[in-house]
DNA sequence: CGATTCTTTGAAAACAGTCAATCTGTGTGG
DNA sequence: CCACACAGATTGACTGTTTTCAAAGAATCG
């Protein structure tokens, strides 16, 4: 499981042996079934979790009851949002496994010490950081300018595969709209790419 | 000018006066009147920019013509997006001063050195990076499940004073609404806030 | 199976958007 | 100092989309 882990970073920066001792020294390796918490409303995170695989959702209970789904996280992949990962500060939001998934966990000590120790390391997260807080802007911007179709099909690339491991009413939530108008939406884009001799009925 | 910049960031770590003179060798000072861009949509971003004073907007124009405003930017803390920041990729958003603004540059390699070399600064601007993070994240949320009047308020508690410095259109774009709408919702406010004697006529 | 859980569908209502006209304030030049 | 132009804000009538509510149909899971 660790390996994968090491497989993600080994493409994006050489790290020695012996620094892969250290780091691995502190992986503590987590398994949640379907419907597990990562990470609940209210407490406060003290860690990194990173997914091997599985997938997660991010999100908030409104005052009227209705969840929203701020990101998902699926393999090879940071879990949850920074909200819950600032110091000291009681999450915002909760995070839950929407199926079995594996991950590594680095608690923040730890993991501000393979920073300072492992030549490197700091200044890849904080490029992982810059990447991962661009996507998030161009998130904003698609949920602010995109029709209701646009938005999907950004879920679509921005998440391959994903819409048919999660239920529906879950992608609806990401994107803004209700259940409802999600399944018309997708009836109207089936339609439009039927077969023509399929819509030239007698 | 350079004080602000300064002051901004002793207020989080202790430099010493020698890095002081590093940095401050490194700063590039930078004005801008009203309407001048600091980046065009579609240049390569080299830089950071710190506001010191005045204002700017972050936007994207879409296919038809409209303006989308992400962020504004105000004195005393970075300007511009992330997005534009990741080396080498063309900018999609612009950024444009909403007031004759000062600012203080620091080109990408200057700020890496300096990173590198004083004590601190690096795992600083990461901590800066991730409260910037989660402050989108929570626009995100904001954008998805707050009604129009929840936006607005949102807005203001994030921009202290800039309703008033700023068109209201600039707001509404902001907020995904159009003027109209905001028009509408603020007399709409207005009126809920007048007090009685004055809405018992006769 | 039987019971949830999820998706689809319909009709009505609420909401925000569009278009177009009017109003307001500000700054410029005569 | 006034008149005008211009940018921005407001208002009204209309249109269109999305939500809401309710009910019926799939699909999935133990």
């Amino acid at each position: 499981m660790f390996e994968i882990f090491k497989d993600y970073i080994s493409g994006k920066l050489i790290i020695s042996e012996e620094d892969w001792a250290k780091i691995g020294s502190f992986a503590v390796s987590k398994q949640l079934h379907k419907k597990d918490y990562l990470l609940k409303e209210g407490s406060i995170r003290r860690f990194s979790a990173f997914v091997c695989s599985g997938c997660l959702k991010t999100y908030r209970v409104d005052d009227n009851g209705y969840e929203h789904i701020t990101k998902f996280s699926m393999e090879r992949s940071w879990a949850g949002d920074m909200n819950s990962n600032i110091s000291g500060k009681p999450a915002l939001f909760s995070t839950k496994a929407l199926e079995d998934t594996e991950l590594v966990l680095f608690y923040d000590e730890d993991f501000d010490q393979i920073c300072a120790e492992v030549p490197g390391f700091q200044a890849l997260m904080n490029k992982d950081l810059k990447v991962c807080m661009s996507s998030i802007e161009s998130r904003i911007n698609v949920v602010l300018s995109y029709s209701a179709e646009e938005k999907y099909h950004a879920f679509l690339e921005e998440y391959p595969g994903l819409s048919t491991r999660i239920p529906q009413y879950m992608i609806a939530s990401y994107l803004g709209i209700t259940p409802e108008s999600l399944s018309r939406l997708r009836k109207q884009l089936a339609g439009s790419r039927m077969p023509l001799k399929l819509m030239t009925g007698s």
